[in-house]
Parts: structure tokens; C-alpha cells; sequence
DNA sequence: TCCTTATGTACAA
DNA sequence: TGTACCTAAGGAC
């Protein structure tokens, strides 16, 4: 579920759902329990995101509280209307107000934090495809000098923020990129085209919350093929495709462990 | 009903 | 590099 472009829809409708409303604010399975007592009434006045980390801003007069969420592998949100069901055991955040309802499930952080701590998050953080304030160039400076693989440095949140699993090997298979590349080997024009195809991608991503990567020309319509969606919810060319045909060229798509991830290529499009 | 897997990250050694 | 953490869905039996 949760690469970046689901977490910048989450701030959408987070924002959409509760801003300006006075909040109940519950943790049902009891992790979350003090800082939820502690917003409970107030308003939800700002929501953001950078990569995979998600704020929601409760501000009284002074500053700014905020709940800093991160979903992890397994975490997840979900939306309703009113009444809201009894919150299951392992709901670890309730927000409800008089029209909605959302519950947070599973995730890897969901904390009370300040402004000086978001701030820290930020600063650790690389340029994110999705927020207008990305300076795409301090990643390549970083990717240009490095010897790891570029599918590693794409996942590498300190270097680009926001790109997981899916858009790694999507994006890569789209500019016929062999994975294992050094950054160092990647030219200023690849990683520009490489960036602005990762904005286009991610802010489709966001508008459809699903991560689709195939071409018009490349669908199963226009190849005349059988539609195959993947268990994530979109069209894609080479993720969770091992042993199955490449759409371009027919090649068994391949498949390898890289950082304890799995990585997906095709080796015949993808040997520059 | 059990086992595996997953769009992620932090920490230990 | 390995492991721990958090949850739920799908497949094997």
C-alpha cells in the first residue's frame, strides 16, 4: 500500500475529511492512548507530507502538536461516514468528528511530536518528487558520487523521498536502466528524465491512489493481450512479473534480492 | 487453519 | 547482514 504517493492523498483526505472540526481523537488499542487524550476537541488545522511520512497538525495558540505517522510495511488507514463501527482491537488511531470517521492500523510510528522534532524529520529526509520544495539536483549530486547500485539509491530515503518498491523498479524499467548501474554511472540527463518521470508517475499516483506505470501504447488493450492487474491495485510493467513475459520484448522478467527487498527487471530492455 | 508474503525502517552485531 | 516490529490477505492443506 504505502509508497509516497499514498501518503500525500492520506494528507489530502485527512485534510478534507477533519480540518477546521473539532476532533475526537481515540486509540482504541490503547498504544496511542495519553497524546490522544491530550488532542482530543482540538482542531486538525494542518496536514503535510514528505516521502512516506505523514503530519497531521493540531494547533492551539502557542505551536503546533503534531501526530507524526508512518505506515510501514503494513500499515494502514481507512475512511467512513458516521456512525462509526466500534473500533476494532487493533485500531491504533481514531479520529471522528460529526460527519467521519478514520482508523489508523499496523503502522511503524504514529507519536506526538513537536515542531523542532518534525523539523529533524525533514532535515533527514531527501528531495520528495511530489512536494514543490524538491531540489532534484541535491540528489543527483549525491547519486553521481556514489558507488552503490542505483535501484539501492532510489530506495534510500536520506538521498529521494518517497519512492519504495514499485516506482524503484517501474521508473528504471522505463528508461531501460540496468538496476545494477553505480549511481556514479547515471548522467545528468538520465537522472533528470528519470525525476521528471518520477513526478509524473507519483502525482497520477496520488490523483488515482494506485500506482499504474504502463505506456497507452503498452496497455493490454493495445498489445492485445489479457489485463493483468497486480495485487497492489495497478498496471505495471515488471513488479511482483518474475518469470512472466516482458510486455516490450517477451523476455522472462527477472528477479533478485537487493538490500533485503525484491527487485524486478527485465534484462533484455533494461541493459544500459 | 496454518504458512507465506507485502508498496518499510531501525537497530544490533 | 540479520532481525524485530506491526497487520491482513491469499494460498496451501
Amino acid at each position: 500500500m504505502p509508497e509516497g504517493h499514498t501518503i500525500h492523498r492520506l494528507a489530502q483526505d485527512y485534510a478534507s475529511y477533519f480540518k477546521g472540526t473539532p476532533t475526537h481523537v481515540t486509540s482504541p488499542q490503547g498504544k496511542f492512548s495519553d497524546a490522544a487524550a491530550l488532542l482530543t476537541g482540538a482542531h486538525l488545522t494542518h496536514t503535510e507530507a514528505h516521502g512516506k511520512h505523514l503530519f497531521l497538525g493540531f494547533r492551539d495558540p502557542e505551536n503546533t502538536d503534531w501526530i507524526h505517522i508512518h505506515l510501514g510495511l503494513f500499515g494502514k488507514v481507512t475512511f467512513g461516514a458516521t456512525p462509526a463501527p466500534p473500533p476494532t482491537e487493533t485500531v491504533r488511531l481514531r479520529l471522528a468528528n460529526a460527519t467521519s470517521y478514520v482508523d489508523l492500523r499496523g503502522p511503524t510510528t504514529c507519536t506526538l511530536i513537536t515542531d523542532t522534532e518534525k523539523q529533524a524529520i525533514h532535515d533527514r529526509l531527501g528531495p520528495d518528487p511530489l512536494r514543490t520544495d524538491a531540489d532534484l539536483k541535491a540528489a543527483y549530486k549525491r547519486i553521481s558520487r556514489s558507488r552503490t547500485t542505483i535501484a539501492a539509491l532510489l530506495m534510500d530515503q536520506k538521498i529521494i523521498a518517497g519512492v519504495g518498491n514499485v516506482y524503484r523498479a517501474e521508473v528504471l524499467f522505463r528508461h531501460h536502466i540496468d538496476p545494477y548501474r553505480a549511481g556514479r554511472d547515471i548522467t545528468p540527463t538520465e537522472w533528470n528524465a528519470i525525476w521528471a518521470d518520477l513526478v509524473a508517475l507519483m502525482r497520477e499516483g496520488v490523483r488515482n491512489n494506485r500506482i499504474d506505470t504502463v505506456r497507452p501504447e503498452h496497455t493490454p488493450e493495445a498489445m492485445g493481450r489479457p489485463p493483468r492487474v497486480d495485487d497492489h491495485g495497478g498496471e505495471v510493467y515488471v513488479y511482483r512479473r518474475a518469470t512472466l513475459p516482458c510486455h516490450l520484448c517477451g523476455t522472462e522478467i527477472s528477479t533478485a534480492d537487493l538490500a533485503a527487498r525484491n527487485l524486478f527487471w527485465c534484462p533484455t530492455c533494461q541493459r544500459n
